[in-house]
DNA sequence: TTGAAAGCGCTAACAA
DNA sequence: TTGTTAGCGCTTTCAA
């Protein structure tokens, strides 16, 4: 039977573009065409139907228009948390960061903006599923490199925020040449005894820091003095404080991240001593954190806002080819938590 | 002409649930109910179709899903940018918090989160479009009454984090009552010049914010003294000059937000004042940018990642009735920027 | 330029 | 329990 649709006055049901071509008097065909404004209809009928989209208040379902024309207007970013459940990622300024180059432009050409969150663990299925239901393309904003491939062999329209595998297309800053140029810098400034504090043991741009940070100092002929943070201000805090014990002759501080650079100031602080007077301390990032300290920051300035919206832009563009790279510096930026 | 498809040897053509079908030797029907986990459908067929799925890597077509089912899996977030260009909201510790708020609970019921950003100007058009094509349903972020309005008769499954209209079903923080209990909190604790800096004339949290300044400043019988601010750090800086400037003998900040807060602190420490011995502050928010700050911030904590969580909730119950209402307490979160 | 008609991949009555 | 058959609302050949 013909669906007979039920629309009584009151009836709220969403216009078809059915609707629309029946009450222009045209065929669906016209009716679409005028509505995607694509060529082969015109003149009359393109403003019958436009007087009929107004009328009825008409809206495309943006659904059946991907499942028809098989083209998404989204792009998917996955982040697979590190941190203590989902949601510690949201939290923290770099997220935040990623999605702000990304918008205006996806806003820009009308698209959207699908976030997953992935546990560490429920990962392997769900990056399936991910991957194979992607819009224009993936953005990996955090991810493992196993992870990562994953979702590069099934969906090809991908590119990574953090270092991964060969293969996966990547827009990447220099990690290893950041963290080498600050413990360069605290060296030029006259400090000596420079230690770190490092990232998670898993996520790959803590892993390229800490790389550098021990490239310089075998370089420099200086002594490693490590430990390990958490990417988060309380990890900062006590790595401070436990390197504040172990060494107390330390004059300074390379820190993977600003928002435990904010930790350790405070640790520091507590502990009596002076930020940049006794110790001298250069973060990593150049996030909102960075500007709230006191003093604020001295900083290896991590683009991600630029490296984020460039992802977007080479999805937008088509398929990036595997193994694509697209670099970024990783600045310093003086503030005064360094001495001189 | 019956579309046999090409699918040679490397030919990567995504398996449909047709092709399932034919692989386990079932009917499309079968193949969905066990896929979907549905019942009606059994025993041997089961396993076959199972199999039929690990072998082929099958991924159901979401889009199609959505599509026949008339389902959707995803919450539509939408937050108009009041600042300077798309992003900056993005950047703000508060948006975080609402991603973090609702991705946990998103996750359990592996529900996706789709974010709009929306230009104050481009918005009418855009709002109904993604009002008309809204999941689950869709959270308010940050929007004006009058767009917020505007969504709700398009789309009833619509939740606001923000002050709107009464009509449009809320999740709400008091926010007069929170800005009122600060400037108590300030005047029990000796101060009796207490200024503030608000934040943007249209936001409605804002808004709200300087009302209970003032009905406290005049209950208390206090002098108003205001500065206007903008959420961000630089705005909050700078109003906090001009405050110092024109009333030398202030004693006490009242700010609308964490990160004016961190600019205040920084100005006022610039002109030679310490907080909280010369100047006690209280913020508003409780965000990251309240414990990165030196002193750390007294301030009055917004529930934000619980405000989230439970509009999430809301939605994925069903559709909240007209003037639907959650209210969340703001509560004081006591540092060190106030003295005493 | 216009329309008829065949799907997109899936779900969900309805029959068997 | 299983299969058959309509659609979901749209885009897009292909004819006219």
């Amino acid at each position: 039977m013909g669906g007979m649709k039920v629309r009584g006055r009151m009836s709220r049901v969403r216009p078809t573009i059915e609707d629309v071509a029946r009450a222009a008097g045209v065929s669906r065909a016209t009716a679409s065409r005028v509505i995607n404004n694509a060529p082969g209809a015109s003149g009359p009928l393109r403003a019958r139907v436009s007087a009929a989209v107004a009328e009825l208040g008409y809206q495309p379902n943006e659904t059946a228009r991907a499942l028809a024309s098989g083209r998404q207007r989204a792009v998917d970013v996955v982040a697979v948390t590190y941190g203590p459940g989902p949601g510690w990622l949201a939290t923290h300024p770099y997220f935040s960061r990623v999605l702000a180059g990304m918008m205006p432009v996806l806003e820009r050409v009308d698209a959207q903006l699908r976030l997953h969150a992935v546990g560490l663990r429920s990962s392997a299925a769900a990056i399936d599923e991910i991957a194979d239901n992607a819009g224009l393309g993936v953005v990996l904003a955090d991810i493992t490199p196993a992870l990562a491939v994953r979702v590069h062999r099934r969906c090809r329209r991908t590119v990574s925020l953090v270092p991964t595998a060969p293969s996966v297309p990547g827009v990447e800053a220099d990690n290893i040449g950041g963290a080498y140029a600050a413990v360069n810098e605290l060296h030029q400034r006259g400090c000596r005894r420079i230690a770190a504090i490092h990232g998670p043991a898993a996520n790959p741009c803590a892993i390229d820091r800490r790389t550098g940070y021990r490239q310089a100092v075998d370089a420099l002929g200086l002594a490693e003095l490590s430990a390990d943070g958490d990417f988060r201000r309380e990890g900062g805090y006590h790595a401070a404080q436990r390197l504040l014990e172990q060494h107390p002759d330390i004059d300074a501080m390379f820190i993977a991240c600003d928002l435990m650079a904010a930790g350790a100031i405070q640790a520091i602080t507590a502990s009596g001593r002076r930020v940049p007077h006794d110790i001298s301390i250069i973060g990593f990032d150049d996030s909102i954190a960075a500007v709230c300290t006191n003093p604020p920051l001295t900083t290896m300035r991590l683009p991600v806002e630029d490296m984020a919206a460039a992802a977007t832009r080479l999805l937008l563009e088509g398929t990036p080819s595997a193994g694509y790279r697209q670099r970024f510096p990783v600045d310093l930026v003086v503030r005064d938590s360094t001495c001189r």
